[in-house]
DNA sequence: TAACTTTGTTCACAATACGAACGAAGTTAT
DNA sequence: ATAACTTCGTTCGTATTGTGAACAAAGTTA
């Protein structure tokens, strides 16, 4: 009867993150996530455990449920292989990415398979409580959509534009939205959902982490991930880890000086690469050249638009051939590719992933910035270069919202931040 | 007999690099390297195994002859402890940093310690043999003076002025070395030196190592050694680890642009920080302001020189009040500053540590250098930073080439390549 | 159908690591 | 000065941990 009784409770509670176990299953775990789904014999080779102590903690993660046998495998000359994959049904992951004017929110299982995704317009002006309370809403509306249970939750990766404190899980100085500075994102999220891990990371270093792990930057050691959009911000990764810095605001490229004598920056300084070759810089341009007749294309579209132009219709117009468009592009794109040749010299990255609301501006825009870059860059560190797009869209967030709260998903005895 | 021959056969093999142990040995190792002198029930703490274990593996280990008693310690109120150290007697390590004029060489114990260090002139742009060789002679020299065995040299530490592919310990494309493109330097040495292991580094990357195990850098997780000299580089810690970067060529901040309308650089682009703010360019524009009449002392320093001026020239001239001097130091420092400015907004290191022969220009250079990085830094990015001329002088490089020689001395087993 | 193969479990055994007890060496309180 | 406590390190019995060998299960191939 006792006995019986514990183990339900057990089983219970092991419902609930964080999942803590001992070495040699967090060997077992870590093999699963590398293999997705592998037989018993996979697994023991692949730990270096011997077959009967594999079989054994297998034995134990099935019945605490972490683990589920998925069928049998083909034979390979003998006895079919049982296979394993991780209990997806264990729970369920959120990420979070949070921008100046809009939320983007995914529910995906433990094994990182997005169930569902929300966007919605967010003012991060707002106070961090209405802003969060919003952020909340939307993961029960998705929960109850997924017919989840609000307490199976178990992390919940969250990426918001400003320099971020990792370990605390708190903003420091952000400028676009002062009012966070220290607020508390991690236990406000628990409050709601006290069965969660809460990860909060600046959201260009959840877009490297996306690319990583699920895009082309998968066994990439040194790379950075370049976001340009209203703003430029970069992700670094160096030796296969995010770098973030000493105080969290590595890779905030926006403010490197590109011209001494360029236009005056919402920073202060001057000509700065943010404030010259951003999207707020090249439609103002594109304004310019509307209103100075130029661009007489530009100009009939300011015009349909009543009296504005968008990053999109420099774009529009410089497919349609539109000269002055393109020479904006380019010139936007010679600057940040000056920009990226100091980076590259110095950090000699072997891909360069592009990637925010500017993307789809299209090959003009990444010709300029190659052509910049392997001209000024030193030709050894450019050799083995490759600066393209990111292929993951504006997922590239959530996707490593995800990734990131994944992480932290189980826990391994004595060892206080362990990632498997 | 049998049983005693071999054991004295194995306490010789024991003599030769590398010494292999199993993990928990390797746990007492490395809180040796971080106490120095500590007892057993210490050691026991820090590693967390149980007393009785930690006993026995430390008996293990002295009768292999990797760690030696050191008397007894003071009572804390019970028995005195009975307190061991790594024995240094155990062989030796050598550091060597090639310039591309110059040999710097030092012999040091196991432990660290230095024991000698020699400087000789040299050409790099002999054959890598012969300067390979002419260093050998250098150690044997070195081993002779101390007394020890060829075959007692465990590890030998390099740092090239050039970008190294540091698993294979080769140099790639060194612009100033085309000759040793790919060249064994690691089997060249075991051929003398058969018992070592040999590393090689970048000689930058081996200055920050020595800051970092012997400096100021100790416990700094990211930081920028600058090396200010004929040329400009700089050595990269993230994350407390080396950022070597894709092929090995990062940190060569020499040729990032600050003028496209300046000089052209030996690299072939114009307006490199090099070309503009290093030795050679601050000598050369000394001279201009000797000949041109601005500054009669310097042309008087000139006249005296026999038609020459050095760097150090340029601080006299400084120190005693010349204002050309001065201004063309801090033009020097304010063109170095601004582009650490933009690897400080990327970077965000909590320290820059600056060295090579241009150190010793004294205040005026590092004043212009931190004006000029608060000025075009993020503040967040420079609220926590120092910038700082290196304590260590001439003897950074050696000492982290010692350093990283020190860090292969021991080998777990089971693990390939593992750092004690 | 017999002879291999591969997978996974069982079980006895070896090794590993620990706790408790103890001896050794010192310090502090009375 | 002596008793009582501390700390250090070792010894030893024991519990735990991990392994190899044997075996059972399930398939494939000659």
């Amino acid at each position: 009867m006792m006995v019986s009784e514990k183990s339900v409770e057990k089983s219970f509670a092991s419902l609930h993150a964080p999942f803590i176990m001992n070495a040699a299953e967090a060997d077992v775990i870590r093999a699963l996530r590398k293999k997705g789904v592998i037989s018993r014999t996979g697994i023991s080779s692949i730990t270096g455990w011997s077959k009967a102590k594999t079989s054994q903690e297998i034995r134990s993660l099935i019945g605490k449920g972490y683990l589920v046998e998925e069928g049998e495998g083909t034979s390979q000359g003998g006895r079919r292989p049982g296979l394993l994959r991780i209990n997806d049904q264990l729970g369920y992951l959120v990420g979070l990415d949070i921008g100046a004017t809009s939320i983007d929110a995914v529910l995906a299982d433990v094994g990182g398979k997005v169930l569902q995704r929300i966007t919605s317009p967010a003012d991060v002006r707002q106070s961090p409580e209405e802003f969060l309370s919003h952020c909340s809403e939307l993961i029960l509306e998705m929960v109850t959509a997924q017919a989840c249970r609000h307490d199976q939750i178990l992390g919940i990766g969250v990426g918001v534009p400003g320099p971020v404190d990792f370990s605390r899980g708190v903003l420091v100085a952000p400028p676009l939205m002062p009012g966070w500075e220290n607020f508390p994102i991690r236990s406000f999220f628990q409050q709601t959902f006290p069965t969660s891990y809460v990860v909060i990371d600046n959201d260009v270093n959840i877009m490297a982490i996306g690319e990583q792990r699920a895009g082309d930057g998968i066994g990439v050691d040194h790379f950075i991930f370049i976001k340009i959009g209203t703003g430029i911000g970069s992700g670094i990764v160096s030796n296969g880890k995010i770098h973030r810095g000493s105080i969290g605001c590595a890779g905030d490229i926006g403010h490197i000086c590109v011209d001494k004598q360029g236009p005056i920056c919402r920073c202060g300084n001057t000509g700065c690469l943010e404030a010259m070759a951003a999207g707020p810089a090249v439609t103002e341009k594109a304004l310019q050249a509307a209103k100075n007749g130029s661009s007489p294309l530009l100009r009939k579209m300011m015009e349909d638009n009543g009296g504005f132009l968008g990053p999109e219709d420099v774009n529009t117009a410089c497919r349609e051939g539109d000269q002055a468009a393109l020479e904006i592009i380019r010139a936007s794109g010679q600057m940040i590719g000056d920009v990226l040749a100091s980076l590259v010299n110095f950090f000699n990255p072997s891909h360069i992933f592009i990637g925010g609301g500017i993307t789809n501006f299209g090959n003009h825009l990444l010709v300029s910035i190659r052509r910049a870059v392997l001209r000024r860059s030193l030709p050894l560190a450019t050799t083995d270069l490759s600066i393209n797009f990111s292929r993951m869209g504006p997922e590239a967030g959530v996707t490593g919202a995800v990734a990131l709260a994944r992480e932290y998903l189980f826990i391994v005895e004595g060892q206080p931040t362990f990632k498997v």
